[in-house]
DNA sequence: ACGGCTTGCTCACACGTGTGCGCAAGCCTT
DNA sequence: AAGGCTTGCGCACACGTGTGAGCAAGCCGT
């Protein structure tokens, strides 16, 4: 109903095609007279002509849409990749649709789902884990798709992502020379995520590399909330020996940390240096010593655009893309500390 | 091409009707035997058989998907404000996508097109101001969308926010009455939407109201972001006679003000209270005297849903939603103290 | 006069789905 | 035996767009 090209065809007094031809820029290759050309613009211009997108990705099985589908929209941390990956879609001519799943694979799934039969040409997913066949399943089908931020030993894609491990590594070994001799407890996230897995590891190699011994204790497993953060830091403050610095998996959790630790003062947990991942602005604020890890959240988004629309292009519309090797990017965090 | 109904049907040995008929649910409507359908069902889990939106959609005009602008995602009032409405919308059996504009009228305008011609069946907007002419455009084709948290006294439609003016002059009257007597900074956000005007008035009101004279010196306009509020903060510390306490239109503005007030200590702006709108979680933790207008976020996101939903089913699809009388639910804000 | 070339456009099909109408076969009723 | 009802399903069109093939008119050269 909301007007058709035939509509303008009707008024200008020209064929449908015509006016497909003409409003698609393809005028001069169909070699239509640059008066009729005009005609039309003016008339769709003036009777504020919108394509169906709906129609036109049905015929051509492209509607230079990309989806994205990230763990928790309400985490700075994706909000801004999110918004970088917007703009580099945009400067490429490419629409965004962002879903977020809230760390439930079932979500995730349903996302999936939608924004493929909706026709999107690609994805970007920032995977919840845990139950990831349907991952597989895009895989099988040749369906371009790029994981960000997490990625699964199992399944070779094209990804980005930084290198979890040695970050955690390096944020960790800093935090434990700053109040060696160090206990350090480690309030971790998901572990059915890469992310998860690799900062613990992480956590590991930097007790190794500083001989310290590992403590099962000051390890608390958990999720990326703010609830998870909170539990974790009550059980260690429950500890009889108190740990000498805390390592938060993200700024969620090191936000439902800080907020317990505020809640409970005393020595030593006032003064208890604190480290985690992904920069947040209040850090500049909290009257505490923090390291952090910042990864590049700009360039993951913009790295991520770039390469799915690669994949989307290397084969045409509505086919699969198979062969082309997958690339993995692995950026670079920085080391950043606030607080005095 | 990704099979379609034709595949299921030949494989089954049925026609593509009679597969269509079963598979949206319309088997006993149409007196299927109970067989064929069950073959079919099986059929098309077998093949993992996903229909194609885009056709469907063309052909209903109705896609069951709402969509979501909102002014900046990277804002947990609006992350939150996101998440509610995902929610409530797939409890009504609708599919959200979200975009975000950055305040960006041309942007929102862009999104709003988008999500239109790709068939969204009603969309939910936290505009940016300024310009608003493409709402008039939505509203004159009846087009169904909600505006939530901005309005705009000269678009009658169904809007979901909250009462700007008087949240703000409650806040500010308690901010004064904590210091007073008072001269109360005001750090306004942007001024091309209801909240930034309205939250001004109130700022006005409460002057009034506690007999205090308006200093032209204390009022700062910005815009919603951090930088914002880091740059009215340094304008009022090169004050000769600097306010007793700072208000900051939303939280974004309060993250700059904290920062830059923590940059340069000393009295009086050590001990300074600080109030704001939008609670958000490192409030908890923040040593800082706060007071804060919490707005029903969850609340907020659902009840635009509950509007949008309504107007959509009011009636057929592709069709213009006239005549019905335009809803507004104003929300209530609660009063919340943080810091000792 | 006739064939070939260029210009400027139109015809008709395809994409995958929903749906009103209709039809054949079997059974029941009278 | 004829008419009508029920059961179970298919035909064919519509949605709005892109596109390969083709067609009429004019012009040119011989």
């Amino acid at each position: 109903m909301p007007l058709n090209m035939k509509d303008i065809a009707d008024a200008v007094g020209v064929s449908r095609t015509t006016v497909s031809r003409v409003l698609s820029g393809k005028a001069e290759q169909f070699r239509i007279a640059r008066k009729t050309a005009e005609r039309i613009i003016a008339e769709a211009k003036a009777r504020g002509y919108r394509p169906s997108e709906l129609a036109r990705g049905l015929r051509t099985a492209r509607s230079n849409t990309l989806g994205l589908v990230v763990s928790d929209i309400s985490n700075p941390f994706f909000a801004n990749i999110a918004w970088a990956a917007e703009q580099a879609a945009e400067k490429a001519g490419f629409a965004t649709v962002i879903g977020s799943s809230g760390e439930d694979p079932a979500r995730e799934k349903a996302y999936i789902e939608n924004l493929r039969s909706r026709g999107a040409d690609g994805l970007i997913i920032a995977s919840a884990g845990g139950d990831y066949e349907h991952l597989f399943a895009l895989k099988n089908e040749g369906y371009p798709f790029v994981l960000l931020d997490r990625v699964f030993e199992d399944l070779d894609c094209d990804f980005v992502a930084v290198d979890n491990v040695r970050a955690s590594r390096d944020l960790i070994e800093k935090l434990i020379d700053r109040v060696q001799p160090a206990r350090v407890a480690f309030l971790g996230g998901r572990m059915e995520t890469s992310t998860g897995r690799g900062r613990l590891e992480g956590y590991r190699a930097a007790l190794r590399a500083r001989k310290i011994e590992f403590d099962n204790d000051l390890v608390i497993r958990g999720d990326y909330s703010v609830e998870s953060g909170r539990m974790g830091t009550e059980a260690l403050l429950a500890l009889k020996r108190p740990p000498d610095a805390i390592f938060c998996a993200n700024n969620k959790i090191l936000f439902g940390c800080l907020e317990r630790l505020a809640a409970a003062p005393g020595e030593p947990w006032t003064s208890m240096p604190v480290a985690s991942f992904d920069v947040t602005p209040f850090m500049q604020i909290v009257g505490r010593r923090l390291i952090v890890a910042s990864q590049p959240e700009r360039a993951i988004g913009a790295r991520a655009v770039e390469l799915l629309i690669k994949r989307v292009l290397s084969a045409p519309p509505g086919t699969p893309r198979m062969g082309k090797p997958f690339e993995h990017a692995l950026l670079d965090v920085e080391l950043r500390q606030f607080g005095m």
